[in-house]
DNA sequence: AACCAAATATGATTGAAATCATATGTTGCC
DNA sequence: GGCAACATATGATTTCAATCATATTTGGTT
């Protein structure tokens, strides 16, 4: 369930947390006490500017961790709230610490995990720079970005929806891609 | 020069790479040697998908990195091609595994540039859904991003430069920011 | 000093994606 | 079994940023 290597960590490492709607998972100025995973729901970090803008930072959804940078840092920079009813794992950031000092395994599958989602970001910001919607769907595709649904596949690359259904016909359309079912293409091999 | 935490490895750790435009500084397949810092110039990277199209992953600017996944991976799975004459340096994978078994404050800094890199990234990710030019652009200037030129910040926040000199303008016409001079804004706090 | 390249700046026009609308299909749930 | 919620799908209209165009300023080079 844990993504790796925090599925290595010891149960007692691990706080669940239940969320409403609204509340706070952390508060800026508060003291570091981990990292999260998102079980269920939505966890939204948002920073104020001095300025009194609210900016967001990170959209966590599940599945997915956040406040990974707290390990560095003795004070959380932001605001973590819950935009939806959530339930959330804490990662103690002490237990990761002394496991990152005590086992090798455990502390090179950190920094790969970091390694590869910088990776993934970069490709995903890169894919975002691409212009034309065509484009960026026939691309998103090709590198298998079409897990879940349509919807979500939006979302990630920066469209509307329908506008990426649009992009998905044209693409059929135009023999690029291959329908295979209710939300579902594959490419089409040129050869 | 280099960025933290490479600057403590040896000299000898550092090799130097001149790339005329169009030259490769690895390629798919090729066992990895290392990962890269881009002293001059660009670097693309791609790889080809199965149907023959080629998916831009990263474009690695001066004072950027590249590679650095390939700590954990046996060859390239991608391309990388200087777009312009460059200058990179090449990081031994050798020096940098053995460093990060030796010595935890490498180890540690390593992890710790990675980790503020996702979050960075994921910032910057989250900027780019921001629909409206003039929130974006608004919220780039709240969060620090305007320390090159306008034209930087434009393609770093996915808008043209002319549409982030507009939003500049009529941000400053609104009164939400302040013009300290050419291609330089202050936030105009509120209170 | 003259010159060139690049950044700054803004106006006019166009085009592509967002938005709004609507219909059907699917899934989970009480 | 029926209802609610959501995904799929596509048409019509609007809007906002891209594109095209142009002028000025600045910094670096010869």
């Amino acid at each position: 369930m844990l993504p790796e290597p925090f599925d290595l960590l010891n149960e007692d490492a691990r706080t669940p947390l239940i969320l409403a709607k609204g509340e706070h998972v952390f508060r800026q100025g508060d003291e570091t006490r981990g990292v999260f995973f998102v079980v269920s729901g939505a966890i939204c970090l948002t920073r104020m500017t001095e300025a009194g803008a609210a900016v967001t930072l990170h959209n966590a959804k599940v599945g997915g961790m956040f406040a990974e940078a707290s390990l560095y840092s003795d004070q959380y920079h932001c605001d973590a709230i819950a935009v939806a009813p959530s339930e959330v794992t804490r990662l103690s950031k002490r237990s990761i610490q002394t496991r990152q000092r005590e086992d090798a395994a455990f502390s090179e599958g950190l920094t790969r995990r970091l390694a590869t989602q910088v990776q993934e970001y970069r490709q995903l910001l890169t894919l975002h720079a691409v212009k034309s919607a065509n484009e960026r769907v026939y691309l998103a595709v090709a590198s298998g970005r079409l897990r879940g649904s349509v919807t979500q596949l939006a979302s990630e690359i920066g469209l509307t929806k329908e506008a990426c259904y649009r992009a998905l016909k044209e693409l059929t359309d135009q023999g690029a891609l291959k329908k295979t079912g209710r939300g579902e293409y594959a490419l089409r091999t040129s050869f």
